[in-house]
RNA sequence: UGGCCUGUAGUUCAAUUGGCGGAACGCCUGAUUCUGGUUCAGGAGGUUGAAGGUUCAAGUCCUUCCAGGCCAGCCA
């Protein structure tokens, strides 16, 4: 988790190279990660932070994380905190916080610039007059009747849109490029609305607020951005981005102290199977009750992921192995899992818990014995030491580790059939304990004194090596301690599925719960610490888990060759 | 019937820039194992979207076509 993982070649690294090797830059690369605080972050967003800090680290340069706060009617402060909390969870730390609002004056400044040089008008067009106007993807766009006031109208007119003389949607600025440009970016853009919000910063100075298109591009090259990475939808705003640059350069210079313009490059935003990133519909995931908050462990957030216990390392891998390119894509959860697993398998602190516990009694075990087992914390790493574990002669073990008619490729319990209790004793069942209705409610089994610890029992007298092909996981039954584990699956039915209608594609399992049976050193477990349970997953507490109440959240399940097998 | 972008194993990406198409994940075998996990060894899987062309040689260059994506917010 200490070592960064080197990035791959891809066609941003290259271009990167060539940009130094050329001259174009020289010195250090800075990179910028620009989040509008008006949600958490998600796994989507790792991918973005992953290549704007990786690939600074990488070539030595830095990060400047600017909160991209343009827009005060959706953003709040509480964003703007958890994001910086969520950036530096995965490992990541900035060059400068800053702020899109740090340069509204700057911005404001070049307006007046940009109007008096015949660039910029106020437009008194309605939202849909402006709209109709703007022509179609195969027709060009007709003119603002407002498109030729002189540069004192604009100007007088421009200052009173400031001082709130004018309501909100009332008028805007806009940019006099071009009505006909087959990119409908360049049709004369929005450069500032009328909002009269409160700002998280500014408060409430400014009843104008900049767009997108007129804030970031001159942030980027006011903080001496080099490489300004950002998704493929923005591909046609470079041209906008580059215009507005190049004009301020040309009517007001270069900025102080900045040398450079900064390079826009597009790379195709990740997508995972099973998995939706859209703020609007995790939004109504909330709304509609289908998940508890934005931190649920279901949600794809980087705070939902963390809680159900997923590693900063996992998410980085996972973004670094899947690569940069500009074709749309839907990567498998299944590779997600798979590096999660890898990590988890190295660092999680194994323990037996039992999920869906049916009594085992030892019936030749001496009543009211109790040994203490010596179990490995952690058979990957002999480090970790172990611990010791209360067996006795009634235990819990787990449900369908125990079957009646059992198939030969049935490793685990049946009548008659001997397996190894994971560091405990050797057992063979000897027969069930059913209920009126049927239900098998306990197991009778005999245990084998010479196999104490789990090990293999002395060769008998013609020097054959008994052998058990199963090891169940247990919990005596006197010490187990109740446990809340929350099981999840994929939020919804579809691997596709951001695809089609939202709450078509809702599992409906996606969570379910189970009063399990856990073995006693569980309770000092803490949220975020990763666990094994043996044989069927890695497990972390709940950040709600309390000393009435444990509760687990199961991160991911143990490959399963036997249920695989099963599913055929 | 506009402009721009993208098509390479099931999936995500490579291919020294024109020189024998590879990796990871997934899948299948086998070995090992006190977790049906891990680890190890091996395997299957490709008409490089299609058709033409240039070339001794094309995934790579050219032409045409096909498919998919983005853009018509006073969102970002």
């Amino acid at each position: 988790m200490t070592d960064e993982p080197t990035l791959k070649k891809n066609f941003l690294t290259e271009e990167i190279e060539a940009d130094f090797a050329s001259g174009r830059y020289t010195g250090k690369i800075l990179t910028r990660f620009p989040p509008e605080p008006n949600g958490y972050l998600h796994i989507g967003h790792a991918k973005a932070i992953c290549i704007d800090f990786g690939l600074a680290q990488q070539y030595g340069g830095g990060t400047n994380l600017r909160m991209d706060d343009t827009n005060p009617s959706k953003e709040e402060q509480e964003y703007i905190d958890a994001i910086q909390d969520d950036i530096r969870w995965l490992g990541y730390e900035w060059k400068n916080l800053l702020y899109a609002s740090d340069y509204f004056q700057q911005l404001y400044d070049w307006a007046i610039e940009l109007i008096k040089a015949g660039l910029a008008y106020v437009d008194d067009q309605t939202a849909d007059e402006m709209r109709a106007n703007r022509g179609t993807l195969t027709e060009p766009g007709k003119n603002s009747p407002f498109r030729d006031r002189s540069v004192e109208e604009n100007l007088d007119l421009f200052t009173r849109m400031k001082n709130g003389e004018f309501d909100e949607g009332s008028r805007v600025l806009r940019a006099k490029i071009d009505m006909a440009s087959p990119n409908i970016v360049m049709r004369d853009p929005t450069m500032y609305r009328i909002m009269k919000a409160h700002h998280p910063r500014t408060g409430d100075k400014w009843c104008i607020y900049p767009m997108y298109d007129y804030a970031h591009g001159q942030s980027d090259w006011l903080e001496g951005i080099t490489h300004s990475l950002c998704s493929l939808e923005f591909k046609n705003n470079r041209q906008l981005y580059e215009w507005f640059i190049d004009r301020i350069a040309e009517v007001s210079g270069f900025p102080e102290g900045v040398k450079h313009k900064t390079r826009q490059i597009e790379f195709a935003r990740g997508n995972i199977s099973y998995m939706i990133t859209s703020k609007r519909k995790l939004l109504k995931l909330i709304t509609d009750g289908i998940v508890e908050g934005w931190n649920d462990p279901r949600m794809p957030t980087i705070r939902g992921m963390r809680r159900r216990g997923f590693t900063p390392g996992s998410i980085k891998r996972f973004w670094d192995e899947a690569g940069v390119a500009k074709r749309e894509n839907l990567l498998e959860y299944a590779k997600l899992e798979s590096f999660l697993r890898d990590e988890l398998n190295k660092i999680a602190q194994r323990r037996m818990a039992v999920l869906d516990p049916i009594k085992l009694v030892i019936t030749n075990y001496p009543e009211g014995q109790v040994e203490v087992m010596d179990v490995p914390n952690n058979p990957e790493n002999p480090d970790d030491g172990k611990r010791q574990v209360p067996f006795s002669g009634e235990l819990y073990i787990e449900r369908e580790d125990f079957m009646e008619d059992a198939p030969k490729k049935f490793f685990r319990l049946s009548v008659g059939k001997e397996v190894r209790l994971r560091c405990g004793y050797w057992v063979t069942c000897t027969d069930v304990v059913k209920d009126e209705e049927g239900n098998i409610i306990q197991l009778n089994c005999t245990y084998d004194p010479q196999t104490r610890g789990g090990n293999n029992p002395p060769p008998d007298a013609e020097g054959k090596q008994r052998k058990v092909k199963g090891t169940l996981h247990w919990v005596s039954a006197e010490h187990a301690v109740d446990a809340e584990v929350r099981l999840y699956e994929h939020l919804f039915t579809k691997p596709k599925a951001e695809e089609g209608e939202l709450m078509d594609n809702i599992n409906a399992d996606s969570l379910k719960i189970v009063n399990a049976k856990v073995e006693p050193s569980l309770v000092d477990a803490k949220p975020g610490d990763p666990i094994q349970f043996e044989r069927l997953g890695y497990f972390t507490p709940d950040i709600t888990t309390s000393d009435e109440k444990i509760v687990f959240n199961r991160t991911v399940t143990l490959k399963d060759s036997w249920a695989k097998m099963q599913g055929k």
